[in-house]
DNA sequence: TTATTTTTCGATAGACCTATTGAAAAATAA
DNA sequence: TTATTTTTCAATAGGTCTATCGAAAAATAA
């Protein structure tokens, strides 16, 4: 500006909502890769070259879209557990009985592991690999899902709908432990939708896998 | 050999095999530390050097005893596997009760998770990363294990001893996948016993984690 | 059309990693 | 002791990977 002209100031009044879109369903479509590559090859077999080639285009256009790989793993991890605690939530605060509540935790649980897998089995498997400062939150988010699923449990043996062998606590934990199991061997299973997958996952825990006819 | 002497031929009659033993039980140290670094970083997110740094010697001095990462990974998990086949071969051709043998099962399966976490660890999460000529022995293993577990549970459904919501090959398998969880979570469980968790767990899935007491 | 913004690209530095090599050190045998 | 074998080492070639940069291409606005 060597003259003295001032600069106009006419700001985009218009539009800047469509573009911020345009450039979430591209970012929504590098993450969706990036979660293939990671439930694939594992986080650190993973390369942002993989990435970039399932995409289509070069390993350095990435860095529009994320900052590091780092944060590219975390929004994966984000994605997969987006609106559990939300959904698990209201299903505490329903008004179900307690084999209701936890046969919908279990629904809850399972179902998205079957329509989203890569995003879910790079949760299970790769979240360990985020370093500890991006890890705080998903962590904080487990602890309340955790809570939450063990409340249906406390709640239903406080009532005697259950009586169980073990303590909430681990009950829970080896629940929810199964649960995670599902993205790596429901393909064996295609004959079942999810929602029969759920409701098998949830008999075997109310009265077993195999039960003795008398 | 400037003169025409011959060389002497007195080969070594004695003690090759010490000389072998101490260099076996260095090898078995030094796949010890794989198993410890694999468990704890992934196959991927370990380094030789992270494997040298645990045995307090060079990374390079870890090719006198393996000759490659990749077979590291294989002698790793072939020693978390060793003995499982045998062992429920045993079970499988010995005279107790269906309910029995799938109890001995479970224990078979679960008490060396718990004694050798890293090995069976590196086996459950890092064997798919082993390259497809090395797995294939594994895999050979694994589909006679499995067989093995199918066949209690079809001799017990044949025999009226167990009924179950689902076939028998799903059963074995969501079996075996809540099995392999325990190394991950295990920590958790230290008031238990090696025998009460796997107790616990065939507990689980012969009458259910919760029951309705009535 | 031209100007501006958004998106993609090629090139690359800097770091890390596996596996090899020949030599040094340590252990053992003579 | 000296000779031989076993074990460890430092140095490094050759490769891959992440992340950055300025420019090119594409899309959009004027």
């Amino acid at each position: 500006m060597p003259d003295g002209a001032v600069k106009t100031e006419k700001k985009p009044v218009k539009k800047p909502v469509k573009k911020k879109d345009k450039y979430r369903q591209r970012q929504t479509e590098v993450i969706d890769a990036a979660a293939a590559v990671f439930a694939k090859k594992g986080y650190h077999g993973a390369s942002t070259g993989d990435i970039a080639a399932l995409l289509g285009i070069a390993q350095s256009s990435l860095y529009y879209y994320f900052k590091s790989k780092d944060e590219a793993l975390e929004k994966v991890c984000l994605h997969g557990i987006k609106g559990y605690v939300e959904r698990l939530q209201a299903i505490v605060a329903g008004d179900g009985s307690a084999e209701d509540k936890i046969r919908g935790a279990i629904h809850n649980h399972i179902e998205p592991v079957i329509f989203i897998p890569d995003y879910f089995r790079t949760f299970v498997g790769e979240l360990r690999y985020l370093p500890e400062n991006r890890r705080q939150k998903l962590n904080n988010m487990i602890a309340e899902y955790n809570a939450l699923f063990e409340q249906i449990l406390v709640d239903g043996i406080a009532e005697k709908t259950f009586t169980g062998s073990l303590d909430s606590h681990s009950t829970m934990l080896m629940l929810i432990a199964q649960c995670n199991t599902v993205p790596f061997w429901f393909g064996q299973f295609e004959q079942y939708s999810p929602a029969q997958l759920a409701d098998m996952l949830a008999d075997n825990f109310l009265q077993g896998a195999l039960w003795r006819p008398n």
